[in-house]
DNA sequence: TAAAAAAACTGATTTATATCAATTATTTAA
DNA sequence: TTAAATAATTGATATAAATCAGTTTTTTTA
C-alpha cells in the first residue's frame, strides 16, 4: 500500500466511473483536490467492516472483493466483486455511519478515495448526477441480489456453473480468468466448503467443460455450464 | 382486486413515502394525475415476473412479498416484503425494462402505481428527490443483501430465529405478527424445507421462546432468539 | 535455494437437512 | 354446512454436503 504520486485530475482519468460524466469541470476539480489515490498489494485490506465510513472508493486498477465477516473474520461470505470504472460503497450513502462490508485487493490494485461529504454534497447540487449514481447502485445491488438468491437455490454443481458464468461475464469480462481466484474463494462465494469446491471442478475439469492451467481457469463449454447452473 | 373509488390526492397521503416530501406541490399534482390507486385481495399478484416495468408502486395499506420464482413457479425464493410507505420497484429505475422479481399480497392490501417515465423524469429534475430515493433504494437493498447473506450463513435454527427478529423488527413492526404468514412462506423466506420450518418452529414453541394461537407468532424471548440466530 | 506456509487434493465418515409417505387440522368454496 | 382443498404435522428414510484427517502440490518467504 502506499499513495500514488502523480494525483491525475480526474478529468483526465481514463476510466472513471459513468456518473463522474454528469460533472461540470468545477465539480471535477473539487472531486480531485478532496481525492487520493492508493495503491493495494494483492490480498490487502482496503477498508474494514466495523470501521466507520468516511470515503466512497472508486477503483481504477485491479481487482477487490467485497465480503462478510463472520466470528471474528473466522468465516466469511463474498459478496460481490468491484472492477475498474466501478464505486465501492454506494450503498453507504445518507444511510450506513458503519462499514458493513470489508474490501481487500484481490489482485493489485488502485483505488481512489473521495470524501463521502463531498459526495454527498454534490449529489444534492447536481440532480445529473444523482440520476447517473441511482443507475450504479441499482446496477450493482441488482445483480448482487440476484447472485444470492439464485446460488442459494441451487445445489453445488448449480452453484459452481452458475459462479463461473457470473465471475467471466460481470466481473473477469473474459473465458479466461487471469486473476488468482481460489477454491476458498469459489467457497466463500458460493456458500459451500472448498473441499467440495475442489470436487466439483475436477469433475468440471474430466468433463472438458473447463480448463485450469497455471492458475488459469478457462471455460470451455459455456451452454453445458448454463445448463448444468439451471438444473444443478 | 379492483380501482380505488377516491383518488385521493397524494399531497393529502397520510403515509407517504419519505420522498416525496421532496415534490413541490406541483409535482405532487402530476403524481396524482398519473398514478391510479389499487385495491389487491389476499393472495393476489400485483406485479408479475417477466413482464414489462411499467410503474413504481406505492404500499399504502397492506404487506406485499416480493419473490423469485423459478421452475415456471414450481419453486419459489421470498427476496423481501414492502410495508405501507415503502415503494416497489426502485431498483428497476434507470436500469430493468423486465420485472425481474413477483410481487404478490400477503394480506389485502392498496398499492399506488405510479407511471415509471414520470418517476424517472422527476428524478432528474429535482435533485432533493433523487436524493430521497437513493436514501430508500439504500435501505432497502442494504438489509435484503444483508439478509440473505446472513441467512445462507446459518443452520437451520438460526435461519429461523433471525428470520422471526428480522420480521418483527423490519417488516411486521411488532413482537405479535398480526400477519398471516405460513410455514412455506418462512421456507421461501429461509430457504429451507417447509417441514424443517415446522419442526424448529415446534421446537422453539416448547422452549418458550415464541407463542403460537390462532394463527398469531409472538416472540417471547428476543434475547435467546437473538442468541439462537448468532450461533446456531 | 531451501524451508516454511499455504493451498489443493483425496477418501472415509458423519451429520444436517431434504424427501417421502402418511395423518390430522384448518381454510375455503360450493 | 358439508365437501374439498390446503396447510400443518409427524416419523422413517435417504442423501447431499460438511467435516475430519491426512497427503501432495504450489507458493511464499527467509
Amino acid at each position: 500500500m502506499g499513495n500514488s504520486e502523480n494525483q491525475l485530475h480526474c478529468l483526465d482519468c481514463a476510466n472513471k466511473a459513468e456518473c463522474f460524466s454528469h460533472l461540470s469541470k468545477n465539480e471535477l476539480t473539487k472531486v480531485t483536490d478532496s481525492k487520493v489515490s492508493i495503491y493495494y498489494n494483492k490480498g490487502e485490506i482496503i477498508r474494514k467492516q466495523g470501521t466507520f465510513v468516511s470515503s466512497i472508493l472508486f477503483v481504477k486498477k485491479g481487482i477487490t472483493k467485497i465480503y462478510k465477516e463472520f466470528d471474528h473474520a473466522e468465516n466469511v461470505s463474498i459478496v460481490d466483486f468491484r472492477k475498474p470504472g466501478q464505486l465501492i460503497g454506494l450503498p453507504d450513502i445518507f444511510t450506513a455511519s458503519i462499514i458493513q462490508y470489508s474490501v481487500s485487493a484481490l489482485t493489485d490494485c488502485e483505488v481512489c478515495s473521495i470524501d463521502i461529504r463531498l459526495f454527498e454534497k454534490l449529489l444534492t447540487e447536481n440532480g445529473g448526477f444523482a440520476v447517473g449514481v441511482i443507475k450504479s447502485i441499482n446496477n450493482q445491488t441488482s445483480n448482487t441480489i440476484d447472485f444470492h438468491i439464485q446460488n442459494n437455490y441451487k445445489q453445488l454443481h448449480g452453484r459452481i456453473a452458475h459462479a463461473l458464468l457470473v465471475l467471466s461475464k460481470n466481473v473477469f469480462e473474459s473465458d479466461v480468468f487471469n486473476v488468482p481466484f481460489t477454491r476458498r474463494d469459489f467457497a466463500e462465494f458460493t456458500n459451500m466448503s472448498s473441499m467440495s469446491v475442489v470436487r466439483i471442478l475436477k469433475i468440471f475439469r474430466s468433463d472438458k467443460l473447463i480448463e485450469m492451467k497455471d492458475g488459469l481457469i478457462t471455460l470451455l463449454d459455456k451452454a453445458k455450464l448454463e445448463h448444468i447452473s439451471r438444473v444443478g
